[in-house]
DNA sequence: TCTTCTGAATTTTTT
DNA sequence: ATTCAGAAGA
């Protein structure tokens, strides 16, 4: 062989590249190094998604891409931390600078920088869900006072979900209602009354919603030429994670970060949409092409993570579907258990069946960490909850109730928003209504004319004479004005909450124990913060995830977890509960064929997480409060799948 | 008039 | 686990 100078240099050379063809599929490999066009991945479930953008982050940047102009839009900022450590991996930590977080916390780093051309201080607080429903109720009550509202006016949830969803599509409130809660229609112009005084509320206390991150940006970069182009050009190369659960808006906003470039690799999967409950159009996929032209579409149909006998089930499912990219999953796994289906009783007998599952097993050597049991809802896992503690059988519990929406959470948390912003009316009125004989009523006249005073307020005109010359209510005062001049460490702050607020806790609820608990953990999650206003908007945008890596992982737990909680991961074994009629599909879902095709998808998303063991349970029977003990046919999505597909078990 | 207590009803999924 | 409606109590 001749031997070019220069080859001994080269092939070193080489040698530190990353092997993409080794690792890498064609159909990776061909949207790993895809250039110049738009790219759309339609990635089934198993089919190296993360793989895949993981590897072309490395391959942009070993072509000379900056990695401070990339950016990761996932669905939430620890996906993208986990991309892109997985991607450092490759390139020997040199990818530290992309960019990467959700629509909503990328549209909170805009606005933050140019939110004044639209009216926006730079120090606007968001907030959470819980934060808005609060608003929308107070004004829901103020409004209902003068027009006497009758009783099946909306509760403020329903109102937050019809005004959310009608900007996350572009709808008007009017047309939401009428094809989501048809039997509201008759209140559409209160509710339109409540959206306006909503609005003004968040105008004057300088507040943003979640919804709002999404639309200030795409207005800000809609009206302001030369921002939209200067954002562009700060990050030249955009990938998007889990595009099936954009919205309307987050489609819009991503065509706006991409103008003049295009460089947009989005990668997704319309039989994995499950969000369209908060607006996410799985159309958005298919629509891809039209907005971006030229685009590339690329197809990975090889599951790398299921047998074949898991595969034939989640098809069977997924065959049904109505609309969506035509695509069937193929592995070269072909050793494997048939799925197993089992019909116990009641639901006692599902839990006893879940926890003899487990037990089994761990005796073949199976980690209890890598067994997962799925279910729609939260609450679907109570009795099972019960069972594996009876049973001595650790677990860890994801999605359902959340941390930071416990009350107690919020109570402490409502003093923290008070230092950060004494004029923050609602959060004086949750603090208020903790003390003796303040209710409601009592709460709001003074968190109205609190909220109104420099502080520390002068209290000796306020009304209810009573209340504010009563030692607790002075105490507070006093604590608030304590707690803004500390110039320490929040955790500081939170601590010295804390002592004042425990003796109202171990006064009102009988768990008390585990809730100071919460709240030294509250105190721990400021550790990293210097800036209150800060750790209060991270806390809306990218709530605590009872950290999955600590407690999933390190200790050896069975996960429980949502279906939605679910996504994206993966288990040796997966048993997914209550399979029947009434829980998948959900009852709410019965209204409307788009919301059934999303049960279906949910049971595909759950089946799917299976690597060797997939397991469905499906109750004969559930006890109604009214009627007793009522039968429960399966699941209809199983009935479709042929019954050969499933070994069958009627546990005794 | 407003708070507090009681018992009953209700609860999908989440940025 | 919370929230709601109704009633008693301050």
């Amino acid at each position: 062989m001749i031997n070019f100078p220069g080859r001994f240099a080269m092939s070193q050379h080489l040698s530190q590249r990353i092997d993409y063809e080794g690792h890498l599929n064609p159909s990776q490999l061909e949207a790993v190094t895809a250039a110049g066009s738009p790219i759309l991945v339609i990635a089934g479930a198993g089919s190296g998604k993360t793989r895949t953008i993981v590897y072309r982050v490395a391959w942009l940047v070993e072509q000379g891409i900056d990695p401070a102009s990339i950016l990761l839009l996932t669905f939430t900022r620890k996906a993208a931390q986990e991309m892109l450590s997985r991607a450092a991996e490759l390139l020997d930590g040199r990818v530290s600078r992309v960019s990467g977080g959700t629509f909503h916390s990328t549209g909170n780093l805009i606005l933050r920088r140019y939110g004044r051309l639209i009216g926006f201080d730079a120090s606007f607080s968001i907030m959470d869900q819980g934060d808005s429903i609060e608003a929308l109720d107070e004004i829901r009550k103020s409004l209902s006072q003068r027009l006497d509202l009758p009783k099946g006016f909306p509760r403020a949830r329903t109102i937050s979900d019809i005004i959310s969803r009608a900007r996350g599509s572009g709808e008007t409130i009017e047309d939401g209602t009428r094809s989501r809660y048809p039997h509201l229609v008759p209140y559409v112009p209160q509710i339109e009354a409540v959206e306006t005084q909503y609005r003004e509320h968040k105008l004057a206390n300088n507040l943003m919603d979640y919804d709002d991150l999404l639309l200030n940006t795409v207005r800000l970069m809609t009206d302001h030429e030369r921002i939209r182009n200067e954002i562009a050009a700060g990050w030249t190369h955009i990938l998007v994670d889990e595009y099936q659960d954009t919205n309307r808006l987050q489609a819009q906003m991503l065509r706006l970060l991409a103008t003049g470039h295009d460089n947009v690799m989005a990668v997704g999967d319309d039989s994995q949409s499950i969000y369209s409950f908060r607006g996410a159009e799985f159309r958005n996929i298919i629509d891809f092409p039209n907005i971006f032209m030229g685009t590339k579409i690329v197809k990975l149909e090889e599951n790398y993570r299921s047998t074949a006998a898991i595969l034939a089930v989640t098809n069977a499912i997924v065959q049904g579907a109505t609309t969506g990219y035509a695509k069937r999953l193929y592995t070269r796994k072909t050793e494997g258990p048939k799925p197993l289906a089992a019909r116990p009783a009641d639901e006692r007998g599902q839990s006893r069946f879940v926890v003899q599952c487990v037990k089994e097993l761990e005796t073949h050597g199976i980690p209890l960490r890598d067994v997962a049991v799925l279910f729609r809802a939260g609450f679907h896992s109570f009795d099972l909850e019960g069972e594996l503690g009876r049973n001595g059988i650790s677990f860890v519990k994801y999605g359902g109730f959340k941390f930071l929406e416990s009350l107690h959470i919020k109570d402490v948390l409502a003093y923290l928003k008070v230092i950060n912003n004494p004029r923050d009316r609602l959060s004086w009125s949750r603090i208020l209504k903790t003390l003796p004989g303040v209710g409601p009523k009592t709460a709001m006249k003074l968190a109205g004319q609190i909220a109104e005073r420099r502080f520390p307020p002068d209290c000796s005109d306020l009304t209810s004479p009573k209340v504010a010359a009563g030692k607790p209510f002075q105490d507070l005062v006093n604590l608030v004005a304590e707690l803004k001049e500390q110039t320490g460490p929040i955790s500081e702050k939170v601590d010295r909450i804390n002592l004042h607020y425990f003796s109202y806790l171990q006064e009102h609820y009988d768990n008390y124990p585990k809730r100071m608990r919460d709240l030294e953990q509250l105190a721990d999650l400021t550790a990293s913060y210097r800036s209150l206003n800060r750790f209060l908007n991270d806390m809306a945008l990218e709530p605590p995830d009872e950290d999955r890596g600590a407690q999933g992982r390190t200790e050896n737990a069975l996960v429980l977890s949502t279906i939605h909680s679910a996504k994206g991961l993966e288990w040796h074994t997966v048993i997914v509960i209550w399979t029947t009629e009434g829980r998948i599909p959900s009852p709410m879902a019965e209204g409307s064929p788009e919301e059934m095709e999303e049960e279906r998808r949910l049971l595909y998303v759950a089946t799917t997480r299976a690597k060797h063991n997939l397991v469905v349970v499906a109750p004969r029977t559930y006890i109604d409060r009214n009627k007793g003990v009522v039968g429960v046919r399966l699941s209809r999505f199983l009935e479709e799948v042929p019954e050969e597909y499933f070994r069958i078990y009627v546990p005794g």
